[in-house]
DNA sequence: GCATATCCTTGACTTATGTTAAGAAAAATA
DNA sequence: TATTTTTCTTAACATAAGTCAAGGATATGC
């Protein structure tokens, strides 16, 4: 399918490989389809593969016993998900749902292992993509720990925008409880912080979208991580 | 040095590899030796290579524009700091500084890359490495979000007991305000923390060490994250 | 061994954020 | 379209944990 192989082609795993090793990708993996609010893998699930998303988005997340959710990845088209336990052994180390309708390949360990031994440049790929997701997670951390809430969001407007061109209009493309739980904390919380920004014109909801207004203020908001005293 | 070469051989990152591999790597890596305080690296440097540690111990950590820091990571002898950089290019995420007088091997990037293009095992060593300080980062995470600080503070002893041969009596290998600070919170809060665990008769202090009296109740402590309502 | 600095603890206070509840808005379903 | 369900917002309240302050314990340096 071209929707596949332009998905493989793109994908930070699989880019800049060779064409036959792509071909050679591609029939490994297994389609996998999934809908809106199904679960992928469970937290602790043995790890028989990975997957990489074509189509849809999924959210890998941990669950507390009283339920409450961390979302740790907004995975999208061309993001793999569920690759710790191909190379560390072991279990799923998080949960993974559909947010939305997805198509996803799934990569049997074994084979996989046996792919990348003789191809230098996917092991650098992988290498790469690893170490990045560590980079991301470093952040998380940062933001959980040494930010307040107005804070954590102050940073995900940013990113959001910077991911969105740089637009000053911006999508929120998940909804604001998911978005809570990525921030780490309630729809509640989140509602009252978004208010106060919106209060202080630093932002304006124009429907769906968010308009960044004053994008030195969050800018700050966002680096100072807390209000000053 | 016959420490160097057992540290190597001992380590996640080389351990299993063959003699003349270790030889060869040995020979790549330069010493670099730091007293207890010395920063080795900032967060945001450019990262020319990786270390591993073969004595000493290094903290990990991010720092808040206020000062306050968040440890990611403690790294003991045979542990490597700062790879993502080799990989992902970029810069540290993080900073790094010993805290006991350290010896540590420098590893430069373009020679390590060389150095693993050819030897899949100690490919697969890397991914390895690098799977498990994702799974690291998602329980970090996990606590830091999902439970409160008695809780966290009950999953890191338990964490500590099982890591010192499932003792009862176990000894606290870093300053409690290093502790403090990799739990995410402040030296006042642990300390109240902890002195309410010795008056519930979870945990009793003797020395530097602590005594773990309840472990069913700790383990119920930290699974759960916060108290019941 | 004394002096100084740092670490640790305890208490009183403040505050950010979670909780509970209820209504409004939006979305899903019939 | 009407109805039900879910999401979102707002308010009042509760509480975990941060801040400030001060004294005591340890460790460090001279």
């Amino acid at each position: 399918m071209k929707k596949v192989r332009d998905t493989l082609i793109k994908s930070q795993l699989f880019g800049g490989l060779p064409e036959e090793h792509i071909a050679e990708i591609e029939k490994i993996a297994a389609d996998k389809h999934f809908h809106k609010g199904d679960v992928i893998f469970y937290d602790g699930d043995e790890g028989a593969g990975f997957y990489l998303v074509v189509a849809g988005s999924v959210n890998v997340y941990k669950l507390s016993p009283e339920g409450k959710e961390q979302i740790l990845h907004i995975v999208k088209e061309g993001d793999t998900i569920g690759a710790v336990p191909v190379f560390s052994g072991k279990s799923f180390p998080a949960n993974a749902r559909a947010i939305t309708k997805s198509h996803l390949l799934f990569f049997e360990r074994k084979k996989f292992i046996e792919l990348i031994t003789n191809k230098p440049s996917l092991t650098m790929n992988i290498l790469a993509l690893l170490s990045m997701r560590l980079r991301e997670f470093t952040v998380q951390v940062e933001n959980l720990s040494l930010k307040e809430i107005p804070g954590r969001l102050a940073a995900y407007l940013l990113y959001l925008s910077q991911e969105q061109r740089n637009k000053d209009l911006i999508k929120l493309n998940i909804s604001k409880m998911q978005l809570a739980n990525l921030l780490g904390t309630v729809p509640e919380s989140l509602s009252r912080a978004l208010g106060n920004m919106k209060a202080k014109k630093l932002v304006a909801e124009e429907g769906d979208n968010i308009r960044l207004i004053n994008r030195g203020l969050l800018e700050e908001l966002a680096e100072r991580g807390k209000a000053p005293r």
